[in-house]
DNA sequence: TTCTTACACCTACAGTTGTAGGTGTATTCT
DNA sequence: AGAATACACCTACAACTGTAGGTGTAAGAA
């Protein structure tokens, strides 16, 4: 199983194909282009290429059934994010969790129940370090 | 005064150059690149390329005095910062400002004043909604 | 004065990315 | 049987990005 960390790092639109592969494992062509193209204008090759360069970088792997490829996240979408999410961290926010909360409320209305929540996971993980 | 969403996105090397102006407004080339190349082998080129097209995308400009350019964000960082996560959060978490916190927690050690401060920013964002 | 340094600008290259037309082949539909 | 459909693959283009050599000019140092 690959690591997010040795691998080229996702674009929007590669993270776009990603989510849906993590959606729906042994998914096709087919199926994902159904699912764009009822959202936007998008051409179907398009999505073929996207699909070919991620195997390319070794985000998907494939099955071939008949001549359908069925393809497949090569690595974990939690492990995946906690990478992404690092990077920004990172890179924009010079290492501060917290910058990155502050960024994230300056944008997004929580609602009573997510804000309890979030708050459940901060405990959480507060409790995991003990 | 420019906003980030009418304006190209910005890549890990666009945004390294980004914190160090917005770190230092009226900055200089030379003075990004003395930071720049203390911490890694970078061309004075490479820097002043990137600013050149930081300011053709509109996220710098810069006033010349003699023939020295001192740069300038077009932007405000926590409005950029939070265009950046909002992004995130819509491309890569679908919306869910939860998720992304999950990810964050995963990956990142809390020390308890770090948990604590993010639980008052928590607080005080519920607050400001009433 | 000559040499050195710094700068904005010009130029180039290679890799990446999104977009999509076209093709041969196999399968399904009419 | 012929037409339509779907697929992986081939191909192409333009824009973007990081990297950096080179140049004319001006200012500072030797």
């Amino acid at each position: 199983m690959s690591d997010p960390q040795d691998m080229p790092s996702l674009s929007e639109a590669q993270m776009e194909i990603m989510n849906i592969v993590w959606d729906r494992p042994d998914t096709t062509l087919g199926e994902i282009w159904l699912e764009l193209h009822s959202k936007r204008s998008i051409a179907r090759n398009t999505i073929q290429t996207l699909l070919s360069r991620l195997v390319d970088k070794g985000w998907l792997v494939y099955r071939a059934e008949g001549k359908i490829f069925h393809y497949r996240a090569a690595v974990p979408r939690e492990k995946t994010m906690t990478h992404v999410v690092n990077r920004l961290v990172e890179t924009a926010f010079n290492g501060s969790a917290e910058g990155l909360v502050m960024a994230l409320l300056d944008g997004q209305d929580l609602d009573a129940d997510e804000a309890q929540r979030i708050r459940a996971l901060i405990d959480r993980a507060q409790a995991g370090q003990k």
